[in-house]
DNA sequence: CTGAAAATTATGTCTATACATAATAATCTG
DNA sequence: CAGATTATTATGTATAGACATAATTTTCAG
């Protein structure tokens, strides 16, 4: 028999892996149930579903109770992005980190942010503008509202040495955030801010922070041109 | 005693979740070790192994032999970006997807490409350029060179009718892929594909994909203005 | 006091077994 | 034969116990 020695989940999921590559289980196959596997492997049926819902999380098999599992069809590349703190993100490079307030009000938001937010029209909310500086040059321009009607606290603080980013982060829990990356048009304020010129491309990544269903805080960062997000998808480096 | 029934991982992971989020277990705060945990929730410890991986794996916890469990000091949110295949992008919207190659050729490749496929200088690879269309709109131009000595099969491809990215998806195995967004000016070329004007902020993509250590494509995706990426992180919806 | 060796400890993983759950397939009923 | 009911099946998860592994702490030797 194939009383193979299959002993750990790893070792499972490269084999698991190495049939599919090979196309032993072609795109759309559905794969042996976990108990044959474990059989063949010559392990337990936990270890194996331990690989196979690994891979399953990974966007690589599919898998259904009772229909079983199979290989994905249109493998989705599934790949994680860090957003670290912007002053970690500016550390880690190596560089200095500065941070400069550059307005701070208390004013109804405009209504393209009263959407994001999801609130009431007459809602008053914290405005932040601030600059993030690596190694003394411009790196990124945000823009920030906070719901006070969440986060009141909020409008005790000056931030002219914490950033609202930092703050918010060590003193408003948060369940869950969404996040939306684009290519935009630096405007003349940004343009200005940043150093660069009217219309200049720009990175801009808009966040909206949530508690459960109630907003916390909306954020616009434009990064300086030439800015860019690296990451990857799939198993081996 | 504190006998709680918290019978579930999910159960614990929302409880342990709830004790960060009021600060019962604050930031860098190293929590109790799976044991006590196990005895306090009367469940055994895989099941607070579980939760508690799966609180790692999102970022919110760190996790050591000996040292123990702590709260995630810097909370890097980690948010995980779906890549489909362009069409199914498209049609997924409910708008017609339509195809078209604008170009084939097989050519030495710029420094630029080499340096990204790390390949020796002399090889050749296949260039292909196309142009993916939303509702008959453009929607993102792809810019593809694809390394022969990796998939020598592409050369019989025409990809008149079928993309490469797709031909290769269901064709050529790979391992993982290096993925960077980054916001560009439209070039010339770019601009007059996507039908917009020179020096207009474009959201662009480009990809590497690996089999193990041999790359196999390098493609540029050029969206048309007005594109941006949607992702969320965090647990609750 | 310093550096190496050994004990300790918390996480990491595997096993065997059991039951839960969702989805499909088969069967019964009017 | 349609529609509801029941059986079957593969995954999902829980458990208790065991051993593996990495990292720290303590002990010991010089």
């Amino acid at each position: 028999m194939t009383e193979l020695q299959f002993n750990s989940w790893q070792t499972i999921q490269d084999e698991v892996l190495r049939r599919i590559h090979v196309r032993d289980w072609p795109p759309g196959a559905v794969i042996p149930n976990e108990a044959d596997l474990a059989k063949e492997f010559g392990c337990a049926r936990a270890t194996v579903n331990r690989a196979l819902r690994a891979l399953a999380e990974a966007g690589i098999l599919e898998r259904r109770r009772k229909a079983g599992t199979r290989v994905a069809l249109h493998p989705v590349s599934r790949a994680t992005v860090d957003i670290p703190i912007i002053r970690q993100e500016i550390t880690g490079r190596g560089q200095a980190y500065d941070y400069r307030c550059m307005s701070r009000s208390v004013t109804r938001p405009p209504s393209r942010v009263i959407d994001r937010l999801g609130i009431q029209g007459g809602v008053d909310c914290l405005h932040v503008t601030a600059l993030h500086l690596a190694s003394g040059a411009p790196f990124v321009f945000e823009d920030r509202w906070i719901n006070l009607a969440t986060a009141p606290d909020a409008a005790e603080q000056s931030f002219d040495a914490l950033s609202a980013n930092e703050w918010l982060l060590a003193n408003i829990p948060y369940t869950h955030g969404d996040i939306r990356f684009a290519a935009e048009a630096a405007s003349e304020h940004d343009a200005t801010v940043l150093e660069t010129s009217h219309g200049e491309p720009v990175f801009v990544m808009e966040r909206v922070t949530w508690d459960h269903d109630r907003a916390i805080t909306f954020a616009r960062l434009c990064y300086a041109p030439g800015y860019g997000i690296v990451t990857r998808f799939g198993s081996a480096p």
